[in-house]
DNA sequence: TCTATTATGTAGCGACCACTACATTTTAGG
DNA sequence: CCTAAAATGTAGTGGTCGCTACATAATAGA
């Protein structure tokens, strides 16, 4: 990691240069594995979509779970951002969470890339051999989770929410939300939609 | 289907007979189908579950795909009953799905079978080989929510609820709300954190 | 130019996949 | 008893899985 190994395009180490670019290369198996899950594509779809060979895959990506967990990560930068906005303290929590469904809505429904959300569908259901991925995954959504309800014990602290608020259980319906969003995206539905869901979801917000 | 082949036990066709229960085969596999998923279960994983060998079981349920749908249909006998109850119209709709949700909530922590909901959470990601599977089962979900449009619809008609109500709306809610129930079952979600969420979702409740 | 390093293409590894050919066994009906 | 019918156990089928051995090609630094 300190080693200048790949840093830079500018600083190259010794060796012959990659052939293909590697991010671009990882935002296609992101798109594949957010649409078809760990186990619904293989490295031959993978290569095939990328232009590469199998060899060319591992020596960029070690191997297909290491893929997989890099996918993941690419996918928290780009489209991760609602759930910083869920969290934001510079704003009241209602309307922390207020827009952050709006923006769930939106970017769940976005035709820029495939619908709904990776990490709320990823792995519900998988082959017993990838449980350390279903493990980490489930993680995923409860430190996320677990997030939200910091923010909202917060917001009880201060007086922004009745001190009798059960925070647990709302940061638990608000993560329900969003992932029952993520399967009406996943079956069609549009950010339209999506985002009359959002306004009823806070109609359950406390007060 | 109308020829006698194996309607009754008393009433057994020519041939050697089945050395297995076939039923509590297949309530195996829809116990592995529901944890794991179509792609997520092997024949191999099939066969030594239910203590058979690859033959028996096509002889008995003719593919994998096929065991599937009879293993989702058996599901929704057996553990589908929430959604009747959510579209009963002897009672008032509001307290019709305010008692489904309650029963989800029950249903979807009960510790005798997987947690969940094997409808809401089947095929969300799956192969593209399996794409025949994964349009079934969203139509299994579209067409759950769409009775239960069909109920509400109902209820506004008959004045149960205001006029203005968007109903489709309103009705893809209560299937995202269920649908986030099931992902927060499979997280490890009990029975009655469930209900609080049940609670909650009800909110959304017009008027 | 020489060496070290890295990526590439070709080809194929053993393991598992869904599924089946085939002979045998067990039943029902005659 | 016989024949027809259906299920069984054994032993595979061709295909795909994730992954890799190996020789070659292309770079950096000397």
């Amino acid at each position: 990691m300190d080693r200048p190994t790949k840093a830079k395009a500018v600083k190259r180490s010794a060796g012959r240069p990659r052939a293909f670019d590697r991010q671009k290369a990882l935002g296609i198996a992101l798109d594949l594995f957010w649409r078809h899950g760990y186990g619904g594509v293989s490295i031959g779809q993978l290569t095939a979509a990328m232009g590469i060979s199998p060899p060319s895959l591992y020596a960029a990506f070690g191997s297909k779970e290491t893929l997989y967990r890099e996918a993941v990560a690419l996918y928290l930068d780009r489209y991760g951002g609602f759930m910083s906005g869920l969290l934001d303290d510079r704003r009241a929590a209602r309307e922390a969470v207020e827009r952050a469904l709006q923006e769930v809505a939106r970017q769940f429904g976005h035709a820029d890339h495939a619908p709904g959300c990776m990490v709320s569908c990823a792995e519900l259901q998988a082959a017993p051999d990838n449980a350390a991925l279903v493990m980490e995954m489930a993680k995923l959504r409860q430190s996320a989770q677990c997030a939200l309800h910091g923010r909202l014990e917060a917001a009880r602290t201060s007086g922004e929410i009745p001190p009798t608020t059960d925070t647990a259980s709302l940061a638990a319906y608000y993560a329900m939300v969003i992932q029952g969003m993520a399967v009406q995206a996943r079956d069609g539905a549009k950010t339209a939609l999506l985002k009359r869901l959002a306004v009823l979801a806070m109609q359950a917000w406390p007060e």
